[in-house]
DNA sequence: AATGGAATCAACCGCGTGCGC
DNA sequence: GGCGCACGCGGTTGATTCCAT
């Protein structure tokens, strides 16, 4: 047996919506609430399919949409979300206030593939070059065709920006609070396979040119405030995150102050300030990508004798050595907080709330069940309450989950 | 000014899933 | 357990916009 039409379509009408149609459409959805969308359309003297009404609504007319165009860091809230959980637009929009699926679907497909696809350097060039990456924006202007309304805006906004003197991208002057953090790279899911690196995926992430604009950026996250602090314990626990090193653990986390609007903080301990955490677009802009495929850079810590050198090798291994100031004694906890993350150092849960990280099981999970068997670097090294010791924690949660 | 072509985005379509009967 | 229905999601389409020539 086939199935069943949504609605009956003879007599329907189809294509673009009139004015008079989303009065009528968002009348009725006051007065009645969403839901029952087969029946609405003949409640509501709409001749659309009901499917075709709850698309309007819930991608034009609902009154919690943001408008106009997307900021940098929604941009790197979805092309890192989407790096983790591949075209699961609904989860991605639920990351993103006022976004719909098919908004972040469309600038997905129109702006952020193609710039990713315009900066991935095929894995067999063997071409010895060093790029600058401040510059690869400028290579990967595209040859024709209009530019979008977005971006001549964004021209215009950026210029102003620049005048009024805010927020500035450069990382010596970055005051602006509140950054979110940079989220892993990792393994994708459903369709799409990971074909480059996460470097090459960083490189992508500063197209914007020089002055992007850094506010505040709260990530909304469908996690509950009793289920987060169940999740991450108390206050004092959470502290303890801070690992020897003095970097920031990051932890999902839904401030209480946040809870009741359902939304939550995509940084670690509410607020991440520039200091301790780079992006990556700067740590990209400033450094050199080898002809290896390897990227190094050096980090000065707050005084000049603390030097942290990495190397994130194409094969996606990092190597970090330090050189800790001399009146530190050699000790760790004194060097530098900055944190940098690498392929195999995200820790999931900045990315997804745990709960809906979870919900997802060993679909979602499994890549993470992986020992570690490195040190440093933001890596948690606790016993947790389960017993399970000197693992990520995600994996100690997987085990748990499954248990 | 006309036109071709690229970009954008609203909307459509089919499928999967959950739920009630 | 099977079936039908409603809903949500992701892929795709096509109308529209606007830049480049």
């Amino acid at each position: 047996m086939g199935r069943a039409p949504c609605c009956e379509k003879v007599g329907l009408k189809k294509g673009r919506w009139t004015a008079e149609e989303d009065v009528l459409l968002t009348k009725y959805i006051q007065a009645n609430g969403e839901g029952s969308w087969r029946s609405l359309p003949k409640n509501a003297g709409i001749l659309r399919c009901g499917k075709s009404c709850r698309l309007r609504w819930i991608n034009y007319l609902r009154a919690d949409l943001k408008r106009g165009n997307f900021t940098s860091q929604e941009e790197e809230v979805i092309i890192n979300l989407h790096a983790t959980l591949g075209n699961r637009w609904s989860l991605i929009a639920s990351y993103l206030p006022g976004r719909t699926d098919n908004e972040i679907k469309n600038y997905w497909n129109s702006h952020l593939s193609r710039k990713i696809h315009s900066f991935r350097r095929p894995l067999t060039q063997s071409m010895p070059v060093i790029m600058d990456l401040t510059k690869t924006a400028v290579i990967a202007k595209r040859k024709g065709g209009r530019n979008s309304k977005g971006s001549m805006k964004e021209i215009k906004s950026r210029s102003t920006a620049k005048d009024t003197g805010s927020c500035s991208n450069k990382p010596a002057e970055n005051v602006c609070v509140n950054e979110v953090v940079p989220f892993p790279s990792t393994p994708l899911l459903e369709k799409e396979t990971l074909s480059t690196t996460a470097i090459e995926d960083r490189m992508v992430l500063d197209q914007h040119g020089e002055d992007k604009e850094r506010t505040t950026h709260v990530v909304p996250s469908p996690c509950q405030d009793t289920v987060v602090e169940g999740m991450l314990g108390s206050s004092e626990e959470r502290e303890s995150l801070v690992s020897e090193e003095g970097t920031i653990e990051n932890s999902m986390q839904c401030p209480s102050g946040n809870a009741e609007k359902g939304t939550g903080i995509l940084a670690p301990h509410e607020s991440i300030d520039s200091s301790e955490t780079e992006w990556f677009n700067d740590i990209l802009d400033s450094e050199l990508l080898q002809p290896s495929g390897d990227l190094t850079f050096t980090e000065l810590g707050e005084d000049s004798g603390n030097v942290k050198t990495h190397t994130t090798a194409a094969n996606n291994e990092e190597t970090v050595s330090r050189n800790c100031s001399a009146d530190s004694g050699g000790d760790l906890s004194s060097c530098t907080s900055t944190t940098f993350y690498f392929v195999d150092d995200w820790e999931w849960e900045n990315v997804v709330p745990r709960s809906e990280l979870w919900d997802e099981k060993e679909y979602m999970c499994s890549w993470l069940w992986e020992p570690s068997d490195y040190h440093g670097k933001g890596e948690r090294h606790k016993v947790d309450d389960n017993g399970f010791e000197g693992h990520n924690p995600m994996i100690a949660a997987n085990a748990l989950l499954f248990s």
